[in-house]
DNA sequence: CGAACGATTGACTCGTCAGTCAATCACTCC
DNA sequence: GGAGTGATTGACTGACGAGTCAATCGTTCG
């Protein structure tokens, strides 16, 4: 169908898009290769003609989102005329986007990589390593800006606002916070709200900035 | 050896031992049950007199560790000459010494349930979200009585903060954060420091109140 | 001493998959 | 048309590891 001509690439999209389906259903480990073929409505060979194992077509759909996120992030931290809370902000926004825009992706990236660190991130640990890098700059120089308090470590503060990203996603992913439409933007506020809140130098009050337009997205 | 007798309970303490140090090693997934009974110095099947499946032990070495967790933080709770912000220093002392204490079983813990909600915690969610439950209402507390201000759901934060202590042990695990003594108590005051800023009513300056006792231990 | 009973052993069974490969198909180009 | 090339198929293999179980050991107690 389609064309006499199914290209090369599109089968191989074919299987990634099944697979990010099956494992977010299944697992990775609890998947078979088997599970992914008849998701794609293609032969259990095919899957090793397009790729050499099962864990490469995990790295491939990690490295895909992941290294988007962190091109966004780089992104963000290069328009000066952003304050760091405001570059957080775009940051929150192009997240929480990416898991309204596919959320099978993000808990398969989430739960079977960023959080499986022991078993396959400590591959990609570098890549996730890259990320908090990124986000600690953008801290440090609202730090030397005096925008932010600067006697906690950028690096520990880093991992303190990824991680309450990461815990919004996982939360939803597993049915802990009510998810809807109504509520990716709220959590948007309150992420930057409670960490800025506390790296803020002055204080109290209402939360900052809100209604910042968020990055561009990935495809 | 040992006096002619090794009481049952202490051969089943001997396994779990064992196995607290192979899943920490090569992880749940990765570990046999004959990896678990090498390193016990015990025989392959001795290990399924004690436990029904390797899954439970697993379940166990959770469950004894997570139980005592929750407990602290109810007793915490229960304190009411202490302060919300004075509440989470607790609990965050306690879990941090908890990793201090036994690397190995916070690691597995962590790694290996909490984290990975998808294949195991799945069963433990209920367990996982007593805990975010006990948080949340110590916080909730806090808004009430104007200690903290009230525009974040007390759900919300309760996962920021728990995620903020994750983080750090997840962390230190995978070698991101330096470890050492040091560390340990400088980080129990930058993440109650980073999160209570965050939500405090008044603002700014330094951190509120430091060294306060941590809550007595586990065993 | 010698049942009796639980602790302990480890070889074995049995199912499960990841990955292979020889065969077939479909399209292109001469 | 038909040879060549790469896509596609799915039965098969080989490894691996959880869980079983019949046999042995050691202690206790009559």
């Amino acid at each position: 169908m389609a064309t006499a001509r199914t290209t090369a690439a599109e089968r191989r999209r074919q299987i990634l898009d099944a697979a990010v389906r099956v494992f977010a259903r299944q697992g990775f480990h609890t998947c078979r290769v088997s599970d992914i073929a008849d998701e794609a409505g293609v032969a259990y060979g095919l899957v090793y003609h397009y790729f050499r194992s099962k864990d490469e077509v995990l790295d491939t759909l990690f490295l895909e989102r992941w290294d988007v996120m962190v091109e966004v992030i780089e992104q963000v931290d290069a328009r000066d005329e952003l304050s760091a809370r405001e570059k957080l902000t775009a940051i929150t926004s192009f997240i929480v986007d990416s898991y309204r825009h596919d959320p099978d992706l993000m808990k398969v990236v989430i739960v079977e990589v960023t959080r499986a660190a022991n078993t396959f991130g400590r591959t990609h640990l570098d890549a996730i390593n890259r990320a908090y890098g990124s986000i600690a700059r953008i801290i440090e120089a609202g730090m030397r800006d005096g925008e932010f308090r600067d006697s906690i470590p950028p690096q520990f503060a880093a991992m303190a606002f990824y991680g309450a990203i990461e815990q919004a996603l996982t939360g939803w992913i597993f049915d802990m916070l009510p998810a809807g439409e109504g509520a990716f933007e709220a959590t948007k506020v309150h992420i930057v709200d409670t960490i800025c809140g506390g790296l803020d130098r002055a204080a109290a009050g209402g939360p900052g900035n809100e209604g910042l337009g968020s990055a561009s997205h990935g495809e």
